[in-house]
RNA sequence: GCCCGGGUGGUGUAGUGGCCCAUCAUACAACCCUGUCACGGUUGUGACGCGGGUUCAAAUCCCGCCUCGGGCGCCA
């Protein structure tokens, strides 16, 4: 049974799914289009499940009955109410003759864009008309696939034994020091939005807690502008106590690996509306491992460089490309440099200029970066200050490893990077109803 | 932050100095049409981002501004 969610005028609504032949039934949704043929004409009404055909016989029907029908204006609310037909002309094999039709929400006749895809529309156009733009079928499938994919992450991380926590996204000091963070002022104190929980999580995997995730807002203020940047995103991150790198690389691989599962399972509908269902394919095996200096000797014989990667340096994005294209499919590098990895994640034992930092690429793009955190307080304090960051300023986070803080490992996954290459869409912006972006802040 | 490329009716486009009081599609308005499913047909409506400059002549060239997109850096 479907719980009632209309207006009290329309508890009796029926989904156009749902309108079966030899039934009265009330349908209420937007006018997709009228197609009027004369004496006969057609309407076609969309809803959340579909569209149905409400036909009009203008000569056998009451005059003012057909005025309202054929009178309102495309992506009008209306409800029809009528018997329902089977027809085997009519596109979804069924329509409904109407006894009575209301105009609920007349929509202006010059729309901003076309939700019946006759006419395409710039991506700046759709996001400036978003709810319009969402009522094309293959843009609303989109974020029903979203909304499986982070209930898939969710229930994937439960499988793990892990707690749903929530951190500040207000904060005093940033994260890595790194990356620009957006300034607020709180109270009349400085204070920043949360570039990432990294701080707060391993705060909580070293509590009783022990094993954490976060479906989260982060922000960044870097004026990039590309495809597969966001100034506001979503973060699925995970933290677990008693961990190592290969753990939470396990972790990664189980997350990434039960997102494809559930939208290959429970979203056919939605693949088939973005015109993907036959191409789909859930990743199987286990993803690659490349370590550091694989991966820069892979690229180096892809030709693909002008100039060859030396050990130390960061991958170009076009040397990731290459790569991406070479392994084919979801890899991992692991093994970084020390010194390109952030101050808190963990040294290897037998090599310090190595660290247990690894990244989860997808053959387009990076999808995950996570690590052993350093749990030592001492070294903990060595790396803020090799980063020519101040300890002091970190005192809330540092002074807790002080009090018995386990080994633990973790990781931060982009979660419209995930829909975007789950998915194959070409900006990530498409990912996010509203996006942020260096020039967007509305709507 | 550095670099590159765009902005033409509501929407998406054609047009690189005169052939443009601007093309096509869709939309909108009106009329015709009884089985459409991107319905079809006829007629009509509607636009060169803003400001300045060059030129006999500017949608087209130059400068500034606004705005959108992309590449790199960096990252999720």
């Amino acid at each position: 049974m479907r719980i009632p969610r209309q207006p009290m005028s329309m508890r009796n609504r029926t989904y156009t799914e749902d309108a079966a032949p030899g039934a009265d039934v009330t349908v209420a949704g937007w006018v997709h289009e009228i197609r009027d043929l004369g004496g006969i004409a057609f309407l076609i009404l969309r809803d959340r499940t579909g569209k149905i055909q409400v036909k009009f016989e203008k000569d056998e029907m009451d005059d003012d009955l057909v005025e309202t029908g054929l009178g309102v204006s495309r992506e009008s609310v209306i409800s029809v109410t009528g018997a329902v037909d089977e027809e085997p002309r009519a596109p979804t094999g069924v329509e409904i003759t109407p006894t009575a039709v209301e105009v609920v929400a007349a929509a202006d006749t010059e729309l901003p864009l076309d939700p019946s895809g006759k006419v395409d529309a710039e991506l700046s156009t759709r996001l400036n008309n978003r709810t319009l733009d969402l009522r094309k079928p293959e843009v609303k499938a989109i974020f029903e696939i979203r909304s499986e994919i982070q209930r898939a992450a969710r229930e994937m991380f439960r499988e793990h034994d892990c707690t749903e926590i929530n951190t500040p996204k207000i904060v005093a000091t940033g994260t890595e020091g790194g990356t620009e963070l957006f300034p607020i002022t709180y109270f009349g104190e400085e204070a920043f939005m949360n570039q990432s929980p990294q701080l707060f999580k391993q705060l909580i995997a070293g509590s009783g807690i022990e094993r954490v995730f976060e479906i989260g807002p982060i922000f960044r203020a870097e004026e990039h502008n590309t495809p597969r940047h966001l100034n506001e995103a979503t973060s699925i991150d995970f933290e677990g106590a008693f961990c190592d790198h290969t753990e939470a690389m396990d972790v990664a691989e189980a997350i990434v690996k039960s997102v494809y599962e559930a939208v290959a399972e429970n979203c056919e509908a939605q693949l088939d509306a973005l015109g993907i269902a036959d191409e789909f394919e859930v990743p199987e095996g286990d993803f690659p491992r490349l370590t550091y200096e694989e991966a820069i000797e892979r690229i180096n014989a892809t030709g693909a460089l002008d100039e060859q990667l030396v050990w130390g340096d960061d991958l170009p994005t076009e040397g990731e490309h290459a790569l991406g294209e070479d392994v084919g499919e979801h890899y991992f590098i692991t093994d970084w440099p020390s010194d390109i990895k952030p101050f808190y994640i963990m040294d290897h034992e037998d090599d310090e200029s190595l660290s247990t930092g690894f990244d989860l690429m997808h053959p387009r793009m990076e999808l995950v970066s996570g690590g052993q955190r350093e749990h030592r307080y001492e070294h903990l304090i060595e790396g803020f200050e090799q980063q020519g960051l101040d300890p002091d300023a970190f005192e809330y986070y540092t002074k807790m490893f002080k009090y018995g803080m386990p080994p633990h490992a973790g990781f931060g996954l982009g979660g419209e990077r995930l829909v975007m290459t789950v998915l194959g869409l070409e900006n990530i912006r498409e990912a996010v109803l509203f996006p942020r972006d260096r020039q967007r802040l509305s709507p």
